[in-house]
DNA sequence: TATGAATGAGCTTTCATTCAT
DNA sequence: CATGAATGAAAGCTCATTCAT
């Protein structure tokens, strides 16, 4: 699939743009729709094509939710790795981590892979692939934890909340899912929700 | 459907019990299977009664749900009211009602609430029955808003935080669908998980 | 499901009668287009119920197909089991099992058993029935088999041909199938064909 | 196409030769699936060609079949031809035939032909071309039917069966299709069985 | 010429909802 | 009233065929 000069051949160029578009427009549905309410033809008909042509990318709607997750979970991880690797203390890094979860693109994947990862009809229906959600979901999953872990070792954070808790806490507290509503209805802007989630959830894991 | 003597008249009590037999049994299928995934079918057999009697009782399953949603959020409603109008602190009070929001059937009622809630799904499909579904959130979340107020009021609670945020991270920080992971995973008992998230709460939320 | 009478109930009654007139239909189907070509759609309108209905009496087209072989193969094994309790000599009897073949519903039956039993597309998609399906076949080879041995033990048949062979050759002689065509285009009538034909294979399997 | 020097050109050549290959990959894939479950993209995978490319060879996947048939046919019946002009008796010649439809490569290609033919499903399909497949098939009935009558004529074969009873049976008895099982499942070699089908054919069609 | 991505008609199957009994 | 058989719209998926490259 390569040529020689190294870059991607021009079919295989297409071929994955042609992907993306797919996944950006079921990641669209999906976010609208939910699961469920997402047909195939719907999805095909936003990207401007045949509902067969989506299959010769992904054998099945389950793999096309997967392969949105993973695309999605890399670019988050990719972010997350520039962030951890600062030099910064743990608390900055992480509420860093935070912010990004609220800004632009980031909202809109984490949304998605967090609303899919915890309805109960699709857990189920991915029961035979949860390992490779679960997997995905552990990656960053263990970048947070050695963040806490590491806030802790340094005195940051309070040492009598156990990590898993601090970690729940973390994704559930600033899941951005459930602040829309602040955003739409109370207009505040990003900026300012993540503020005081941040402010709330920082105070509430400090050290006395 | 009153006899004169002011009780419910035989046929009109029994229709009652089975309709509670209907969202019982209709709730746990909802919780194990998700919406898309829970048929009428098994909801009736589960009851023991026959596809169409369900359908003698509520027009369709959306509106299935949304009597399940009504009348958890009754029960649920009635529990605050109890608490809230004791003499406690805010804080006291809102410390309380969190620990509801854990403990056996308040748990599984408010999960189911909150989950369907809150997937894309779901959401759209009560779209024109949403006024109703608001006003039933409205109601809980007016409690939690007059408590949180109380609280900023007594100074327990920072001022510098939007009371419609304090009121956000209470529901999610606080929703225990995203700690099952924490009960079953990590072996930990639902009294322990809620002292920890209180206190991360409380302590993100209170004054300086 | 049984009346204290012991007659079927009214319900009952009619659910056997609709699934006889869908495995008719079906029958009919498959005789004139073969399995792939024989669309549930198609055979509900024949029976002028919707496609879904099919469904409440067989769990898929494979399903239907199999009932179809097994009320057909019910229907043979009585009317050859009938033969063969009579007390005539082996050859006879058998010759009276030829004949059955050849005529009315029991050619039509036969015929659909013989040619979905043979088809290499259809054998594969059956392979996890073949059980199932190899059972029923069993059992009239079983009794065409006995027919032979006794045939050879009364010194009517060639001891020195081999059972499976005559086996084999009675039911590929014998299937009415391939006679078609001399019904058809050379309008002969079936018992002239079964004559012929019946002494081709008891003169050709006789004792020299 | 064909150079002054009466040679086909190389391109020609070619042509003709990936001919033959997606034929006999084609045929293949039919044997082992029938003609529905055999997709061209298998039958392309398996010659290692494109999809398209089976399309500039064969218009349809009819006429990808019909094609396989003329040269099984073409094939056949050059060697049954110079069977024929052999000075044996009919009866000699004719079990030469016989022999050969069990042997080899003969034995693949008269399966296919003689299945595809005569199963319900695949005759609608081809009933437009109906009338290309019929010459084919004519043109060996005529042969073996010529068989026949010589070896009435010379005594061999009982004139009261009409000749085409006699040409029904030889196909029918002597299709390898129906002989798998002896070979299969009886472990018999194709030789011995059909020493024994000879038999049973030519002493039932002998004159008495 | 050879390719294989794209097409879309058509299939099986499901299930909320209706209604004659 | 209660029933559950019947409905039929709608979904996911396949594959022969086409056509731009």
């Amino acid at each position: 699939m390569q040529t020689v000069s190294g870059r991607l051949s021009l079919k295989e160029r297409q071929r994955r743009e042609r992907e993306g578009l797919i996944l950006q427009a079921a990641e669209e549905v999906l976010m609208e729709k939910g699961y469920y309410e997402a047909s195939i033809d719907e999805i095909a008909a936003r990207v401007g094509i045949a509902k067969g042509t989506v299959y010769l990318h992904f054998p099945s709607k389950e793999d096309l939710v997967l392969a949105i997750f993973q695309r999605d979970m890399q670019r988050i991880l990719q972010s997350v790795d520039a962030v951890i690797a600062s030099g910064l203390t743990a608390r900055a890094r992480l509420e860093t981590v935070q912010q990004f979860m609220f800004e632009g693109m980031f909202r809109k994947h984490f949304q998605l892979l967090y609303a899919i990862l915890n309805s109960p009809g699709t857990r189920r229906l991915f029961a035979e692939k949860e390992c490779a959600l679960r997997d995905l979901w552990a990656q960053l999953a263990e970048r947070v934890t050695t963040l806490i872990e590491e806030g802790k070792a340094a005195g940051e954070f309070a040492a009598s909340i156990p990590t898993p808790v601090m970690l729940s806490a973390f994704f559930n507290l600033l899941s951005p899912k459930a602040y829309e509503r602040l955003l739409l209805e109370e207009k505040m802007s990003p900026e300012e929700v993540v503020k005081h989630l941040g402010r709330i959830y920082f105070n509430g894991i400090a050290k006395e």
